[in-house]
DNA sequence: TCTATTGGTTGGAGCGCTCCAATGCTGTAG
DNA sequence: CTACAGCATTGGAGCGCTCCAACCAATAGA
């Protein structure tokens, strides 16, 4: 269980510690007779270098590092495949940690993140205070994934969750829908965005809006449901504000011996693998999840390799996808 | 951007470094005042010890390593959790790395995890090689979830594929069913448990197994059944061979005008987030996850402690859950 | 022939920390 | 008044590596 170092390397290939140094970060100004024999001696030995040795050493780190808030979601499965996408790339690894969705564990993660000093983070919707960002910030860059910041030194990604409410309602609307109810996320992160984007769809279209407090659960879905069919005041078309919230309307729906799309229309948002899933079939608003992640770490390595220093603030546009759980209000014709 | 060091703390408490280390440390052997005034200094200062330089001058880690083989797979988020609850009680903190289900991309997250010497590592559903994880456990304690090892200096946390299939098969055979198919997993893990048991638990019935060959996704569930509909040998009950498959399955025969539990009951395995919405409620067999990673966190400090040398093989049991996708033949009484 | 230049190689210092032996400082017993 | 615990505190060495200045041929130019 010892592991080798780079001294037993070099006394094994009969050179100097500088010299395997040298061929391990792979210095042109090696000659191939003595590379081949260190790289024959590190092979031997089962050698691998230190990572951590040579980010102490050489005080720059080829890590960045990634905070989940929560893993459960399938949704940053894939922001992290394009982050790991341009981070390989580029020469660097990443390692996760996961803040479970509670800020006093996320907290934990974020400086159990720090004690690596990875070369920069990226934060993938935190829900620590902004405050706590903002200090992190004054350590190392910092970039936020589907959250928002005013800090100049932290960059942002996020989709455009008004355009893609918008995009929801003018979908329905064209399909004939006058009657569409949101059900909102509350206090969730985007919820705001996606509210208000819906607000200001219908406006445009001269229709009331009309807001059902809810969550991003199927069970608060549901619920919410249920309760506009108690108040009798059941649209022809939902807005849901997000794929799992839509997926529990439907089934409160169905519940109560109304079929989806014939007697109302859902719409999801993210366009999760729930969604997909032909059983489910939700018409959705996509984003552009590994775009978010290749973005992430542009940005973060722009600021790593000192490039910028103006904040930069990504706002992508979110797509319609549209599958069956949409049709003109009376069912298709 | 230049953090502070435990230099500058101890010299602005008017301390040694080595004072300002045994504060960090939580070392008894300090008295109050200087330990108030260390704290003081480093709260002052922003500092946090440098996880790295101490892991690094220890000789020692307090790191434990975990690869997901597929960060998109929820199921790996609990296991997760069950190993940072038992890690962090005593005083471990995770990285994590995924392996993106392939295996360059996963030997790479092997060596990128190894680089930072972690104390042990824990594998989930690992797909590299098992010679790579041999060689790999000569350097380090490692511990597989959810595959199986005969390397003496590995440990193995699994469940029981064999008891699972039984008590789903049991289940549908106590409803009154006789015909039975299994839609399989292939050549995926844990998928030749699971058949062994569904077709032992099928004989021990004195019913004939009937075996389709599918896959662990919901596009391979909806084939095989349209496969079984076409050659006319629909069962009355089918076992699929996880979630996916089933939802898959249950779609394929809904769009064939069949009711599920109606007509056909269908039980997934896994029991994933996705079973337990409303809108699919699957009867299925339930894995105990987190407890999954709470027995492999705690074989790997066993084994980092030196407080055992003999592999331990855990084999956890699966529970059934019944929901609404299992009926007796001809529909509920 | 002597000096420059070039390409390859090396020892030493130092990254931020831990560990250990040694030191200073009480307070108590002889 | 000395001796000696016993405790708190400290300087120095060293973890595995990188970086740098220095060094050493071997060749090229004057």
């Amino acid at each position: 269980m010892v592991r080798p170092t780079m001294e037993d390397v070099a006394s094994r290939a009969g050179v100097s510690r500088a010299l395997v140094s040298l061929v391990m970060r792979g210095s042109p100004k090696v000659s191939e007779m003595r590379r081949t024999a260190v790289l024959k001696a590190a092979e031997e030995l089962g050698y691998s270098p230190h990572a951590m040795a040579r980010s102490l050493a050489s005080r720059t780190s080829t890590v960045l590092g990634v905070m989940v808030s929560d893993l459960h979601n399938a949704f940053f499965a894939e922001v992290v495949d394009g982050i790991d996408e341009v981070a390989r790339e580029q020469g660097f690894d990443i390692i996760i940690n996961t803040g479970g969705r509670s800020p006093a564990r996320e907290r934990r993660a974020l400086e159990s993140l720090q004690s690596f000093r990875p070369a920069g983070l990226i934060l993938l919707s935190p829900v620590v205070p902004a405050t706590a960002i903002s200090k992190a910030a004054e350590q190392l860059p910092i970039v936020l994934v589907a959250r928002s910041s005013r800090v100049s030194t932290v960059d942002t990604v996020n989709d455009d969750g008004e355009q893609g409410a918008r995009l929801a309602i003018d979908h329905l609307v064209s399909l004939g829908h006058k009657r569409i109810a949101h059900l909102d996320g509350g206090e969730g992160t985007q919820a705001g965005p996606r509210r208000r984007g819906y607000v200001t769809a219908m406006e445009a279209h001269g229709l009331p809006p009309r807001i059902v407090t809810s969550e991003y659960t199927d069970v608060a879905g549901a619920r919410a449901i249920r309760s506009l069919i108690a108040d009798d005041a059941l649209p022809t078309a939902i807005l849901s504000c997000n794929d799992f919230n839509a997926v529990g309307a439907i089934s409160a729906l169905e519940d109560a011996g109304l079929r989806v799309p014939q007697d109302v229309s859902v719409v999801g948002y993210d366009n999760t693998s729930l969604a997909a899933l032909r059983h489910v079939s939700l018409t959705t608003i996509d984003q552009p999840r590994a775009e978010f992640g290749r973005l992430a770490a542009e940005a973060l390595l722009q600021r790593v390799r000192e490039e910028r220093t103006e904040p930069v603030r990504h706002l992508l546009n979110p797509s319609l996808v549209v599958r069956n759980t949409t049709a003109p209000p009376g069912g298709p014709r």
